[in-house]
DNA sequence: TTTCATTTTGAACTTGGTGTTTTTTATTGA
DNA sequence: TCAATAAAAAACACCAAGTTCAAAATGAAA
């Protein structure tokens, strides 16, 4: 189960990359997503145009790469089939600077959305089984589940913006709580 | 109290401006709002290019400007100081079209953002007395009450998007019920 | 209806980013 | 060492942004 395909990757590529991304990141933090130029982050990088073309199609194409620490943490919300908060909020605090560039207020919200987006469909997996098979128990669950998708995501925004003002478990506890309890009362 | 100033507006100035604001409408639904060129928007809207400049300085003002109808949705949530979900989305009913280019996928969210924060003011007012004088309480207050919006605004768009599947009456009831049990919850 | 102020137009122009292409140079993996 | 590959550098066409200005059209008010 381990012989995986070692794929080797010119050194070369690997670091024009990193520049870029890197690049990317920093002038997120500095100007905001939609105000950094291509030509802004192949200055940043040292990296001529072609060579950034050679790679990427687009600014978002970067962005979306995924060459980031941060996917990991979309894929520790789920443990065991389990959400769980407190990985998602674990990895998040891990990667501070990162994530405020990708999910902070300046960051465009591309990365945001497509966060929403995974963990709308855990959410929906999870309490699936409390709705029923007819068209509109369906839909409220659909609406039910990117509604409270985009509450968690609110909440990391809040608490990254905020300069992790709480701890980890605090947060964690208090966004189940609060998913738990939209849920349960929807049950109903 | 009714002898408002009637300040006249050159029927010019308004023929543009509503000329302005349709076709940058119209454009939003048919490719979304990041790809809409002000360029579009005068060609659209037959209006010269000076004279676009002339009024505004963006695309975003002219999103921003609020010759819309749906503002007045947004100041119809409150109603003596209490929030009525029913009159929003019923606002939000009556105007459905403009709804979509708004708030809907193609919308680039701007208006999206704009309305969750009016949204996440009331909430705080509302429920602002259950909540401590400290600063872990008020924070708190604030991290709920924004993702509250947040969830709120997700609903909007999942309904406008879906051709509002269900009632104004349906929707108001779930949204207000989901959000007094977010709140209800956290009291504990 | 005439007058006068204001708005609109249209065209020209600068600036700045995008995306492509080609040639030359440097680095890598084997 | 050497063939393959990537990077760099520079030139290019393209398009939209934003500014400017003189001329034409239109509205408001008398």
């Amino acid at each position: 189960m381990k012989a995986e395909k070692e794929i080797i990757v010119d050194r070369r590529i690997q670091k024009t990359k990193k520049a870029l991304t890197e690049a990317l990141i920093h002038l997120i933090l500095e100007k905001s997503y939609e105000k950094v130029t291509i030509q802004d982050i192949i200055d940043r990088a040292n990296v001529g145009r072609s060579t950034f073309y050679m790679h990427y199609e687009s600014k978002e194409q970067l962005l979306l790469d995924g060459h980031n620490n941060l996917n990991v943490a979309m894929f520790s919300i789920e443990i065991n089939g389990e959400l769980s908060f407190k990985n998602l909020f674990g990895h998040i605090a891990q990667n501070q600077q990162l994530a405020k560039a990708m999910l902070g207020k300046k960051s465009g919200n591309i990365m945001a959305e497509f966060f929403k987006n995974s963990i709308a469909i855990k959410i929906k997996k999870k309490f699936g089984h409390q709705f029923g098979k007819g068209k509109k128990e369906q839909k409220l669950l659909s609406y039910l589940s990117e509604a409270t998708a985009a509450l968690v995501i609110s909440f990391l925004v809040s608490w990254v913006e905020d300069e992790m003002f709480f701890s980890t478990e605090e947060m964690a506890s208090k966004c189940q709580d609060t998913v738990t309890s939209i849920f349960v009362y929807s049950k109903i």
